[in-house]
DNA sequence: CTTCCAATTTTGACTAATCAAAGTATACTG
DNA sequence: CAGTATACTTTGATTAGTCAAAATTGGAAG
């Protein structure tokens, strides 16, 4: 079995692969997402590339092999399927499963993990809109705009938000930004990086003003 | 933060401590329960011992310090809760559940605990009849009788069972004689070291005859 | 009181994961 | 093209947890 660390590096490598569509993720990045030293970085990629779980090429970077992917997208259904049985059947709140469910997806097994997904219902998405993988390893592609480039002046639902962090998620749920909100972006200034939308369930009528890089995080789909 | 090892050590310890009243337990013993070698058991119990977590006393064995028998309760509480969670919401077998709860319970973090016990009201007891610790580690004592010594031909509750091994479990679910279940001690053959028994709610009226070791771990009380 | 055995402790070595710091290569800059 | 900054790799050391095997000890049996 591979070990908590293993499917942390694993699951690193997958995600930052998502964002940055390059082949290879360079050593320093993934250090920096595993929050250790570029040395350890290197020595465990290494070991990873003896167990072929990645291919490794000296100062180009690291990429997932095929039984690597498979590995880090088991271990994603493990944490999305965590994430959503502590808000849904738990109550917790929204903004700090993410961390929770780091420590709970390597500790569940493949029983446990089926019982999880029966009694949501197959679900294919968790609580931020980030897709759930299949028993099998496959992810429904999904391709979204987001609110920093989706049409303006027509109502958009968001799908998804691609950050954890609680601070932010907090503020999300305060702003009403939630997943399945629908809002209207109402005008976009380049020249101040500033996006104002309005939230459509929000009757106060109020505007947003988000940065270019905050509403990229936002992905939203037709209502 | 306490190791997944050192909690392991301290549950061990503990519950060692329940069955041989001695206040010391002798290192093999402990190294058995951990199954590790003798010479691990005591390194590491140094270690304990460092920590003030155990007194540990060369050649005589071992017990939990105040700091040591709380953290035992804790992560006994988490295993507990963790099975009745496993069982009840995720309706998973009662056999299964306590290999399963060993390794979440070192992943669950208190807000979690704490949103456990609230969804399942408080619960005393977990599917096998332990009782589940308070946060401020109270264990509410029980003071029952077992099948091999309560009173002949009167109808006594199983309200727990000592072994959590899953083919011995699965026996027990199968001869009806999982806690709750009433049943009545027809005769006692000390020579023979068995004892036969009548389960209540079986219609068919059929005995069984269970070993005295076996029938020991039955504890009982008046339905 | 000696002998011996079984339970313990000690010792030396190993694996996984890490860091600090020194060394090396790549790419940028003039 | 040389010089340097940046990113990466190597090296040597550390910590937690473990084992195998040798050394010790405390008590039981003679």
């Amino acid at each position: 079995m591979a070990s908590k660390t293993i499917e942390n590096y694993l699951k690193q490598i997958y995600l930052a692969r998502q964002e940055s569509r390059g082949k290879f993720i360079p050593m320093g990045r993934l250090a920096n997402l595993m929050e250790v030293t570029p040395g350890t970085a290197t020595t465990m990629v290494k070991a990873l590339a003896d167990a072929h779980l990645v291919g490794y090429e000296p100062r180009r970077g690291v990429k997932l092999s095929r039984a690597g992917e498979h590995l880090a997208l088991h271990v994603l259904r493990r944490h999305r399927l965590v994430e959503l049985l502590l808000v849904r059947v738990l109550k917790l709140d929204w903004s700090q499963v993410h961390e929770e469910a780091e420590e709970i997806e390597h500790a569940i097994s493949e029983r446990v993990l089926e019982a999880i997904d029966r009694l949501l219902g197959r679900p294919v998405a968790d609580p931020h809109g980030d897709p759930i993988p299949t028993a099998g390893g496959k992810v429904h592609p999904q391709r979204f705009t987001s609110l920093a480039t989706c049409p303006l002046d027509r109502p958009v639902r968001i799908v998804r938000i691609l950050d954890q962090e609680p601070n932010f998620l907090r503020f999300v749920d305060q702003c009403g930004l939630t997943p399945q909100a629908i809002v209207r972006v109402q005008q976009r200034d380049p020249l101040a990086d500033a996006v104002r939308l309005r939230i459509a369930t929000d009757k106060s009528a109020r505007c947003r003003i988000l940065s270019g890089g905050v509403a990229a995080r936002f992905l939203v789909r037709d209502p």
